[in-house]
DNA sequence: ATTATCTATAGATCTATAGATAATGC
DNA sequence: ATTATCTATAGATCTATAGATAATGC
């Protein structure tokens, strides 16, 4: 058996690259070298590409509400601007690309279906079987992310954080409160 | 010069093809072959696959508004429902894709950023110098080819088209209405 | 002795190009 | 003669594997 630390390594190497790149974008020699290992040795921990990216899996999103009072909508959109505003890589943008770009799709999707829309529904307190809220909720932050990031629109300069949080967030909240 | 119905078929090829799949999935070969051409054509035609796929660029969203009253939002929903309904490609799910995939990203999101807004404001009115509604309206737009596409949430089994309509155009119309 | 890790490379795939051939216009 | 198109292949890149070497534990 392989040394876990190393296992760790690597795994941490692949999601760091494959959540800025996507899967195709990033090469096994990348990864290595991030990790600080040979190619090789990457190969013979995780067994296959496709292996690594599935262990690398994101862990969706991070809800803590520490001590805040501001409603759940504005708090989802504040996370989303405080990444734009301190230049971090954002997860809601990456969903689509690391979906299509998988070496299986239908699993990704799956798995990001899984833990995305579930994590909200607690969240957001969704307790109706169909959790249709919830899938709204969660197209208005992907379509947040893939603009101010992908899109690159509403950028800091063009929209101001407490503001663009106000309008979004209040959006979002409508639909959490039901329309 | 090359023949001009020859170039047209390939960059139509080339439109569809990178349209489902985005860049780096599509081959040269690919295209050739839905062309009905040989790889070294496409190459001579073209000059290499990266102005191949420029020249490829997707014409933006139809907004054509041909005898309906129904409010903007609801409209805009609609076609994607409708494309969703009928299984048909998603432009705003591949938006994304697209930009990131491209062989120079920071072309690809200018091109789709100018395209995707400037229609877009012009559909709903938008005459404020910041374009802000249309900015927002179309993160929602996104943020919904996303949600029902790429992530495979709210399929006709389980988001009735009508009912998705509503819901979903009310909040666009919303944000074109100014919240 | 066994485990961890590396070097070297095979085999696949892809873009791009060189040079040959077929079709067309004068 | 020129234009359109093809075949063949060079060169680059990438995953995966085989086999060698270095480190560790007994």
């Amino acid at each position: 058996m392989t040394d876990n630390a190393t296992r760790t390594a690597i795994i941490d190497a692949g999601r760091e690259l494959f959540g800025e790149r996507g899967y195709n974008a990033v090469t096994i020699k990348d990864v290595a070298a991030r990790a600080g290992f040979s190619p090789a040795m990457v190969m013979k921990v995780m067994g296959s590409k496709a292996e690594l990216y599935t262990a690398s899996a994101p862990p969706g999103p991070n809800l803590d509400d520490s001590g805040t009072d501001e409603p759940v909508g504005h708090q989802l959109v504040r996370r989303i601007v405080a990444r734009r505003d301190h230049g971090e890589a954002e997860p809601w943008a990456m969903v689509s690309i690391l979906i299509h770009d998988a070496p299986d799709p239908d699993v990704a999707r799956a798995t990001f279906r899984d833990r995305y829309v579930s994590r909200i529904a607690e969240r957001i307190g969704d307790g109706t079987p169909d959790l249709r809220r919830t899938k709204l909720v969660v197209c208005t932050l992907l379509g947040l992310g893939a603009g101010a990031r992908t899109l690159g629109m509403l950028g800091p300069d063009e929209a101001e954080s407490e503001e663009l949080i106000r309008q979004y967030g209040a959006l979002v909240q409508g639909i959490i409160d039901g329309v």
